[in-house]
Order: structure tokens, then C-alpha cells, then sequence
DNA sequence: CACATATCTTTACACTGTCAAGACCCTGAT
DNA sequence: ATCAGGGTCTTGACAGTGTAAAGATATGTG
């Protein structure tokens, strides 16, 4: 069958992967079984991908941008909230993609090799953090911190919601999709015990 | 050459096993490499393992073990401070593990999947859970919290010292070991933040 | 039209987990 | 003591993986 010249293999692999990786998780999804899925030989993908993690790579891309198109178009829905809750919601927002794409965040935070020299995964990972942060920042300026603290007050925040995000996706992993922790508790518990 | 009846292989192809995570890392963590490093034929772990999924659970076991015990000697170690500082300090002991023993910190919370039907790995994950909750208890009896509150900021807890453990260990897998943020932020910066 | 290049296929190799069959050693009953 | 049986390891095989090399085909350029 010599189907020669796709006309956009690449992204029709990509394609294949993202639905490979939804049906058979990261551990599951190979080269083959991409160029199986897009109707091409095992050996096509090696031409638009260095190898197996420069797939992975292009993929946890796609990944992290849709990731902060999330953040951001939650951070526009609640613009006009105070910022205490403006916060608490952006953070859901995080916890929610953690929940309606768990393949895509694994692949985004798991211990898989990707390529982070990669350009293109450097910039569309540090805007998902950005992003992040843009919500914190109006916060800061209320309370006049200086730098330093800025930056670890940020660390903290992100690192609260993110270990939610993958505490809750292991709880799902482990023991189904039966978890009643969806909503992140509100950080006023937090305050309470602290303080 | 027939060394049969190695006496206790399945200790040894662990503590091999654990050499091999070590080196290569946990995708690079293979059966036949184990065997190879106890000085066994490629399928003598089947005997003592049901698969490879098998031998990486007992080995979660260990991690979550020792894990457990590092906790609790922090524990004990500030049992006379007062709470707060307690519990900043398990904390970062939390963290602490994380840096120093980086691989069975990924075999434990990955998404590389685990048996966790088996008995043994549900105790001894259970475990650590209980050990750091055991911290925060004395904080809540202060607080006069109900029992949902208390589930809620428990878990508050953990996500921010886990969070902070794996974006630490991202940070450090993706940029090098030249890392500056091995000390966890003082929490009260959350509280500053937040009230 | 002819040539060059990009794209895909075919073939091959080393590696993986896992299964089945055999070889070996120890134990316990006769 | 000897012989059967079971536990332990080896050997061999198979399907699957990533990846490299070489061949086939289509597209574009002179």
C-alpha cells in the first residue's frame, strides 16, 4: 500500500498519540502503536520525531499550552472576584485539568523523560507557571512583601495546588474514579491552623 | 554454571534491584537487568515475582518503609518544640527524603503502575499517610476543629509538603542537581498571604 | 524531461517481559 | 539408603518494543 506523502504526518501522529495515550496511558503508548493508529509503518514516526521522547515531548507541548489556556480563561472568568476567591478558583481550575485530561498532566509532571532543552517545551511550560502566578501577584501588592518572600510565597502556593492535583490523581489511579475530593478544601483551613 | 538454590534470591534480586533504580533510573530499572546484577538467569525473578510489576511493589514497600521510619525519627527528634515548628520541621524531613533518596520517592507517587491490591503495599503506604498525620493532630485539638475540617486541612497539609517535594525533584531531574531550594518555605507566609 | 530531495517502507538488530519445558538440588517418606 | 516429589533455577522461545540502515516512491526544481 504505497500511501507515500501524507501531507502532515507529524500532527497526525500527534494526533494518534493523544488518542493512544487517553485509551492506553503513558505506559502504554509506543511508536508503533502511533503509526498503527495513524496508518502509516513503525518506522514513519522516526522522521518527524528524533525518537520516542522527542514524540513525548511535542505531545506534553500541546499539553502545557492547553493547560495554560485553562488557567487563563478561568482567570478571566473571575476577574472582577475579590482576590482571596480569585485565587481559590484559579487553583481549581488547575485541580479540574488534573481531572479532565489526567493523561495529559501525568505526562506533563510524571518522572518520563522529555526533552526539556526542547525551546518549545522550555517556553510552554514556564507560561503555564507564569500564568500561575499572575494570579498570586495582586495578592503580593496588597500585602507589601519584598522579593525574596514574594518568590517563596509563590513556590508555596503552587506547590499546595499541585500536590493536591497529583494526590487526588493517584487516590483515582489506585482506588477508581470514585473520589469525592474534587473541590479543593479552602485555604482559609490553612489560616486557621497556622496561625 | 549451576548455582542452583541461591538461598534468599528474592532479598537479593531486591537489594539489585534497588542498585539498578539507583543507576539507571526507574525506566531503565529492567528484570533481566536485576537478574544480571545477582548473578542469575534472565527468568529466575518470575519464581519470586509474579512479573516486573511485582518486583517494583515490593520495592515500594521498602521505600514506603523506610520513608515511614525517617518521619517518625524526625518526630522524635522534636517532640519537645512547640507545635508549629514540629510540624514544619517533619516537613521538610518529608522533603528531605525526596532529595535524598530521589528514586524511591518516584517509584513510590508515579504513575508507573503499582500493585496496590497487594496487602502488604497498601499497610505500609497507609502508614507514612498516618505518620504525618500524627503530626498535625496536636494542632487541630488546639484549634477545636470538627472532623470534616480537620480531613480537609489534613490533606491541605500534605499536598503542600508533597507538591513542594515533587516540583523540587522536577526541577532538579530537568535543570541538575544545582538546586538552591532545598529548604521549605516557613509556612507562616501562607498565613501572611491569606488572613 | 532528468535529477535531487523529502517522505515513507522494508528489513534487521538488540532489548524487553513472560511463558513452557527441562535440569538440578534438597527434603521426607518408605 | 533410596527413591519420589517439590521447590528452585536455567534454557529456549515468542511477541513486543525503539531505532538504525537501506531501499522505494512521490514531489519539486533545473
Amino acid at each position: 500500500m504505497g500511501d507515500y506523502h501524507h501531507g502532515d504526518l507529524a500532527n497526525a501522529l500527534l494526533q494518534s498519540a493523544r488518542i493512544v495515550l487517553n485509551k492506553k496511558g503513558i505506559h502504554g503508548l509506543s511508536l508503533r502503536a502511533c503509526a498503527a493508529h495513524a496508518g502509516v509503518s513503525h518506522a514513519a514516526p522516526a522522521h518527524h520525531f528524533k525518537s520516542l521522547r522527542g514524540l513525548l515531548t511535542e505531545l506534553a507541548v500541546i499539553a502545557f499550552d492547553q493547560f495554560t489556556t485553562a488557567l487563563q480563561a478561568e482567570h478571566k472568568q473571575v476577574m472582577h472576584e475579590p482576590h482571596r476567591l480569585r485565587l481559590q478558583k484559579v487553583c481549581q481550575a488547575y485541580v479540574n485539568f488534573s481531572i479532565k485530561e489526567p493523561r495529559l498532566f501525568e505526562l506533563m509532571f510524571s518522572s518520563i523523560p522529555l526533552d526539556f532543552e526542547n525551546p518549545r517545551l522550555k517556553s510552554s511550560s514556564d507560561n503555564a507557571y507564569q500564568q500561575l502566578i499572575a494570579i498570586v501577584h495582586p495578592l503580593f501588592d496588597a500585602k507589601k512583601m519584598d522579593e525574596k518572600r514574594r518568590e517563596q510565597t509563590e513556590l508555596l502556593v503552587w506547590s499546595l495546588v499541585h500536590g493536591y492535583a497529583c494526590l487526588l490523581m493517584n487516590e483515582r489511579e489506585r482506588y477508581g474514579a470514585g473520589c469525592t475530593k474534587e473541590t479543593l478544601p479552602d485555604f482559609g483551613l490553612l489560616v486557621e491552623l497556622l496561625q
